[in-house]
DNA sequence: CGCCATTGTGCAACTAGTTGCACAATGGGT
DNA sequence: ACCCATTGTGCAACTAGTTGCACAATGGCG
């Protein structure tokens, strides 16, 4: 329950319209927290019907029309709550491991290319994250605000790190094996 | 949709009972694909519905009677299919994260404890993984099955390591920053 | 001027996962 | 013999997330 929260804070770094968050959702707050606009209009919708959140007054509030929205008092009392409250961490769920340990009983036929390409997709994840660390985490950029960030996009970049090697390791791990016996019925 | 196929591993492994299934998602296949045994006993329904698995016939089939379900070639076949299917990675969501950037822009104050927590459970969660390995990996076993469980279970360790790395990385930051300024308004 | 691709907003239906409860059988204690 | 805690099975309702579609405004192009 925290996409309500995610959006809070992307409209707290900058008051948005639906779009915009979407856009935003796409790039640094998605990498962890996903979103599609379909669930930003509703939760902003919400969000506005609780009093969290309004939307700029526009001239024409039409329907093909952008509306800003911005956090209330309300809205950033709530975030600051949740973001304080004690949690449990979610179980997790990852089906790639979950169709390695399926392979040790049914053979590893056709999960080889998949690991492979699941490889250069984090690969590709990590660059991206540490052209982002070169872009706006120079030496010199530590505020509290930005050794938050810079802790958080860490986090991703080590993430990415460990998969492109416990990748690699696997596919070379799975070369080694006898290979794709009973794939298939 | 991913939990039929969990199921399937799982009594291909061993032929099990709802409930046994249910303690062995809370152990090593849960790990990485947690259930409750409501989805359990919901999911084994419709799997013998469509034919995948079958009960092993019992004298008594009343309510509070063992129920062993065993897999059948068309769910040893579906199996197969969808390990060896191309697919894309779901995006990720990580509340914690969400929160230090949350914590950004309201505040660090009472998200200090609960990083704390998060690391000692995953300092515990790690103990746990490296006590398996030691238990059912010793030198030694390696057929092709011990090999590509251990590659699964070497994630997990691996995981547990990068998070008991950061979260102690992040207390220490945490500690050394102006602190829990406008925690709420 | 009218067409139509693009941008921006949104509803509705579906799927997966979670929570809360119910209830039968078993087996040990009194 | 009876109680009741434990084991085992299951339904129903709810919440969160996904998919598929719809439709208005805008702006470039023929």
């Amino acid at each position: 329950m925290s996409l309500p929260h995610a959006i809070l804070t992307a409209l707290l770094e900058r008051p948005s319209s639906g779009l915009e968050l979407t856009r935003r959702f796409d790039k640094s707050i998605g990498y962890f927290w996903s979103a599609t606009h379909q669930q930003i209009y509703r939760e902003l919708g919400r969000l506005e019907a609780e009093g969290y959140v309004r939307a700029l007054p526009a001239e024409q509030p039409a329907r093909g029309q952008k509306k800003r929205y911005e956090v209330l008092p309300a809205g950033r009392a709530e975030l600051a709550r949740w973001t304080s409250a004690s949690q449990d961490p979610k179980p997790h769920r990852d089906a790639l491991l979950l169709r390695l340990r399926a392979a040790a009983v049914v053979g590893t036929g056709g999960l080889k290319d998949d690991l492979r390409r699941h490889l250069e997709l984090h690969r590709r994840q990590l660059a991206e994250y540490e052209e982002i660390e070169r872009r706006d985490f120079p030496p010199g950029k530590d505020s509290t605000e930005d050794r938050l960030r810079h802790l958080v996009l860490r986090a991703g970049i080590d993430l990415e790190t460990f998969w492109t090697q416990w990748l690699s390791h696997a596919v070379k791990e799975l070369d080694g094996l006898p290979g794709a016996e009973d794939t298939a019925d």
